[in-house]
DNA sequence: TTTGCCGGATTGTCCGACAATGATACGAGC
DNA sequence: GCTCGTATCATTGTCGGACAATCCGGCAAA
């Protein structure tokens, strides 16, 4: 038989104060918005130094569990912001030495179900976010950096048309690491903006109309588009994403 | 024209701190495993006090940049472990009020093509590991928590073998989230087992003889046995997900 | 080679303190 | 009565220093 032994767990303080308020949050007994009791308070009541209840603090507040409204002091209870969890997502699979062609695969997945989802559940207001962000691009001849941000953002305003937020939070991720080799391509191939301005088009018409096929069709040829942009720009699809 | 001005930025020195040490091991100056200084050298260096620095670490440690090997002193550099950042993704979700129904259509989405991917992908040990974690569902006739874990390790096999990082943590919230619901299923409907053993099996050969569509096919099959078992269980799709 | 022991290094936690700045109450002026 | 400046208080950000627990590395003993 075996004479494994499990470790013996040692947990410091700061951990069981972060856990014991956070799991206050995640069973809502802390609401949203909620302020917490100031630090002092908060030592008291935990029977711990000032500095301890700090360092507790500090964890819950990058889990984004806890926020500072601008300019105040008193900490608040506040639900992940999606970029933040995003950033960390991108953040781990950047450090997970993931490529291009990964990135590529997953929205050659993802994109097209959701764009025709989009074009099921969209409501009016989702039409109109749509138009707009379509229209920036399409307005916009100015640096690359803006047409970038206006092409996400037409695929987070799709997103956000499905009405099912574990999609766009799934996709956000993939549009952050996404972001900067899209720029190389719009810089180095003349044809991208007028490819991409099109796509747009299509896509708008079709969830519009409430085309589900053939949104998800537009959607695969705009994301096979960008695989043909990766090659046109120089790009190994093999290529390890740095910052 | 707008009277607008934007908020004057101010940082406290523990976010500096946490941003400069982030910043090093994002741009991999710091490498995976590498030990950091201690803490009062870190202050040091800083200029700052160590209990400063240590509110940084602790953000940094909460991101998973950092961790401290068990049972010793120093921390070292880590990537974040993909349990850890999925975590962070279904903590979030599950403030944001997800339901049971947008985790099912996630699954429905993005699971058939990576059975279909792994199909192509697979390596030798990949079919080893999946064989085994299919055996291991369906040996057990022991409790349901046991059975939900051997079930989301399959869907883990599976999306390891399409060799593709992305994929994998884009799947991880959703199964974190699928398994309480699980659970009850495997509870309250008595055919779940062997409908679940059924699909593994399916799916088993699928990926072995690396059929892509036939992989697809009944991994679609699969996710909508779920939807089939949570009407059976008595499950509405509309729930709102809780700890 | 393993075991026992020791000193130094490092962390977890505490105490106490202080300046800067939000929050709040209050009275002055329109 | 309402807005505005001001005084007061509350709270955070940061610091200095301290101490026990424990991990680390080396060295001697078995």
């Amino acid at each position: 038989m075996s004479v494994e032994f499990d470790q013996i767990p040692f947990e410091p303080a700061y951990r069981k104060v972060a856990d014991a308020i956070g799991e206050r949050i995640l069973t809502r007994v802390l609401r949203e918005g909620e302020r917490l009791p100031p630090e002092t308070e908060l030592a008291r009541q935990f029977g711990v130094h000032r500095s301890t209840v700090r360092e507790a603090l500090r964890e819950l507040q990058s889990r984004g569990l806890l926020e500072r409204r601008t300019g105040s002091k008193r900490m608040s209870v506040s639900r992940p912001p999606h970029e933040r969890i995003a950033a960390g997502v991108s953040q781990a699979l950047l450090l997970h030495d993931v490529t291009v062609r990964e990135v590529w695969q997953a929205l050659t997945i993802l994109e097209p179900p959701i764009a025709g989802s989009a074009a099921l559940a969209r409501s009016a207001q989702d039409l109109l976010a749509l138009d707009a962000a379509a229209a920036a691009f399409s307005a916009r001849r100015a640096g690359a950096e803006e047409a970038v941000r206006c092409t996400t953002e037409v695929f987070r305003c799709i997103a956000r048309a499905t009405h099912n937020t574990v999609l766009g939070l799934a996709q956000e991720p993939l549009l952050q690491l996404l972001e900067p080799s899209l720029r190389v391509i719009i810089d180095k191939v003349p044809q991208a903006r007028s490819r991409i301005a099109l796509a747009h088009e299509q896509l708008r018409t079709s969830i519009h109309s409430g085309d589900e096929s053939q949104a998800r069709r537009w959607m695969e040829r705009h994301i096979a588009d960008f695989r043909r942009g990766y090659e046109l720009a120089g790009i190994d699809l093999g290529l390890v994403l740095t910052l």
